[in-house]
DNA sequence: ACGGAAACCTGCTGGC
DNA sequence: TGCCAGCAGGTTTCCG
């Protein structure tokens, strides 16, 4: 479920169906969806057992539960659904999902929370919080460790546009790599890099440092702004993969413009979309609105 | 600093 | 019909 707005419909899932309830028991399948917490599965479900859920936050792609035992400071549950993972509320009787990882039961025998990922790219990790490095957050419970190298993304206070686009200028690197950098500004993914590249008319491959300041802001501007949209539609879902916590897709898909439309003529002059290879994946442009730079120099 | 590729996985599609 | 290459909303790590 990848990208921020997918990830904040199901942080807003968690906000009505899990804030405020008490963790009875969480039970761990295997050991590779605990593999980034350090101390093991089994020490995470301990930890876990009679923890109360205060929040749900998100920065970027990286999701966190702040739980907290009677006897402990407040921790984070760390929730990163990688490529395929899933968040389900269900009823403890539900049928048991193929590729089910972690389940969690509340002392008020309400549905469950599910862990579910095919692909298993995703996971779970309790971890300490730290103070937010970004100023003017709204992270006031701080931030877990392992999202201290992440930046602010585009839809929350501390992130800096003008510090983003400062940062960009100096870099010699393609326009597109950046936006997916993480630590530069967060929750951008393939697919909103693809449509705001198109919205804003600038090739993937253009060099940071070569842009103009003013294009470079209408760069994230249109990145805030299509993940603002998608978000009001409940995301992208091309298949029941991406879906909320209670297992509706979103249907932000009709929008696209450019991800997923190779061949098709580009809404605004009729050329037909091309795809590329980039970065292990694909990128996706109008070679009439989007004009490949003339050279790519790396100094 | 930067680019490229491979690694981690499962499942689906399209071409032959 | 069957097989196999190629591809998928992410991140990390290694190599040159």
């Amino acid at each position: 479920m990848p990208e921020l707005p997918e990830v904040e419909v199901v942080r807003r899932g968690l906000a009505d169906h899990v804030v405020g309830r008490r963790i009875a028991t969480a039970t761990l399948t295997g050991a590779r969806v605990a593999r980034r917490h350090d101390a093991g599965p089994l020490d995470l479900s301990t930890r876990l057992t009679d923890a109360k859920v205060l929040a749900a936050d998100r920065r970027g792609k990286y999701l966190w539960l702040v739980v907290q035992t009677p006897s402990d400071d407040p921790r984070a549950l760390v929730i990163h659904l990688g490529m395929s993972g899933q968040l389900l509320v269900e009823p403890a009787d539900a049928p048991r999902e193929k590729h089910l990882h972690a389940s969690f039961d509340f002392a008020d025998d309400g549905p469950q929370l599910r862990f579910v990922d095919q692909r298993t790219f995703g996971g779970l990790a309790l971890t300490d919080l730290v103070p937010d490095p970004y100023a003017g957050g709204h992270h006031t419970h701080g931030v877990p460790v392992p999202v201290g190298h992440i930046a602010p993304d585009p839809l929350e206070p501390a992130y800096d546009q003008p510090a983003v686009v400062r940062l960009l200028k100096q870099r010699h690197t393609a326009i597109k790599r950046a936006l997916l950098d993480q630590g530069k500004v967060s929750g951008i993914g393939n697919i909103y890099a693809d449509e705001a590249l198109w919205r804003a008319q600038v090739n993937p491959l253009r060099e940071t440092a070569a842009l103009t300041k003013p294009v470079l802001g209408r760069v994230l501007d249109h990145a805030a702004e299509v993940m603002q949209e998608a978000l009001a539609q409940g995301g992208t879902s091309f298949d029941a993969l991406y879906v909320n916590v209670n297992g509706a897709s979103g249907y932000f898909d009709r929008s696209l413009n450019a991800y997923g439309r190779e061949g098709e003529p580009c809404d605004r002059c009729g050329t037909p979309i091309r795809r590329e290879a980039f970065m292990n994946r694909s990128s996706h442009y109008c070679p009439r609105c989007q004009p490949r730079p003339r050279v790519r120099r790396t100094p």
